[in-house]
DNA sequence: CGCCGTCTATGACAGCCGTCATAGTAGCGG
DNA sequence: CCGCTACTATGACGGCTGTCATAGACGGCG
């Protein structure tokens, strides 16, 4: 998610993610078009051609993109790991945004959270799209758990945990400023999801 | 979080109620503070009287008080269970919001997580205001498990992990438009935190 | 050349925002 | 009555927002 990805890109695609990008600083809200043409580098006549559904549209393709992004991370952590865990994936999707908020220092959230929470209630098409970045990122997840012999049951399930679990600790951190609760939830909730490898039952493993 | 709990407050509690109560559903952005005056018909004139720190002190109020809100909740549902366990804990705060969702059709947020995505990074006083809150409702939750005989070391870790898990499940929540997220880690993650009972170690307990 | 579709440029618009200045009322002690 | 404090009322201000209208540039193509 760092700024030479939007290099060769065409304009349109690099205006969606700068959105993406101002979406998680500043929410929705204080994402003006204006901020994201300039910092896309990009024309602001192109907006209202790539972008006839205005700002929606924009919001929504950038929230679709971050679901992509994710999704693509874990993949890319799965095919990195020598032997894969439950926790060992926990662990990476952590470790993302540990890595950025002790890089760029806080700054950074989630574009979808931001969707959710400033346009949830206001745009359907927005909530919309939230909840399919979820799943997107959601599915890679729960095939990556299944692949691990954790039960096609429980695998969505502990994959939703997981995300959940992320979200929230992001949140925390920021209002913290401060990677902590990151790495607690990490610690704490690794071990449960590598007892469900094999498990059919809830905790008590079979 | 209903209604009826701004009757027979100050005007200047109402504003505040009211600011949280708007925050909730379309983030720090979108809630004025005309709308604000409105929503706890209070006179628009005892803004700058009452917060002549302005929205900044507004927010930042509306915030400590859903700190202390979430806390005392807590507290009551420790109080009103017989046999407290800390997943019987984890599925009230989470019915809570289940509850509400049903109610009111996914309208409701968390107004600390509002504030976070909004201005976590534009006002260092807000974002930590946020911390606060979720250091009050952290507070609690942790005294709660420590009297359920989890270990001290472990009683906080888990409280940050039972916090976190429930923000981002309420957020794939509103997106989805549906509750299932709630369900899903209140029924993965409860027997995780029984297990914490008396043990020492991580999930292995003996 | 002329035509056309793709893309860009720019200024204007109405509307809302948070904030401030100013004035006014109500109650109360003297 | 005055004076003082607490609170309310209201209109205005500059600034920013998303959107639109209009016009211009560029390149392929017949």
């Amino acid at each position: 998610m760092t700024a030479d990805e939007a290099d060769g890109r065409s304009p349109r695609e690099r205006m969606v993610f700068s959105a993406a990008q101002l979406m998680r600083r500043g929410g929705v809200g204080a994402t003006g078009m204006r901020d994201v043409v300039a910092h896309a580098r990009a024309p602001r006549g192109s907006l209202q051609h790539y972008f006839p559904g205005g700002k929606e549209q924009l919001v929504n393709e950038a929230v679709g993109w971050a679901g992509r992004y994710a999704a693509g991370r874990v993949a890319r952590f799965v095919a990195g790991m020598a032997e894969p865990t439950p926790s060992g994936l926990f662990a990476a999707m952590v470790g993302q945004w540990t890595d950025e908020l002790e890089a760029v220092g806080a700054a950074s959230g989630c574009p979808v959270a931001a969707a959710v929470v400033d346009c949830a209630d206001a745009s359907e098409s927005t909530r919309t799209a939230a909840a399919a970045a979820f799943a997107a990122w959601t599915g890679p997840v729960a095939r990556a758990l299944t692949d691990m012999n954790v039960p096609a049951a429980r695998a969505e399930a502990l994959a939703t945990l997981m995300i959940s679990t992320v979200e929230g600790a992001l949140l925390m951190a920021r209002a913290e400023g401060d990677v902590r609760a990151l790495a607690t939830v990490a610690r704490e909730l690794g071990p449960l999801l590598d007892g469900a490898v094999g498990a059919v039952g809830a905790v008590d493993g079979g």
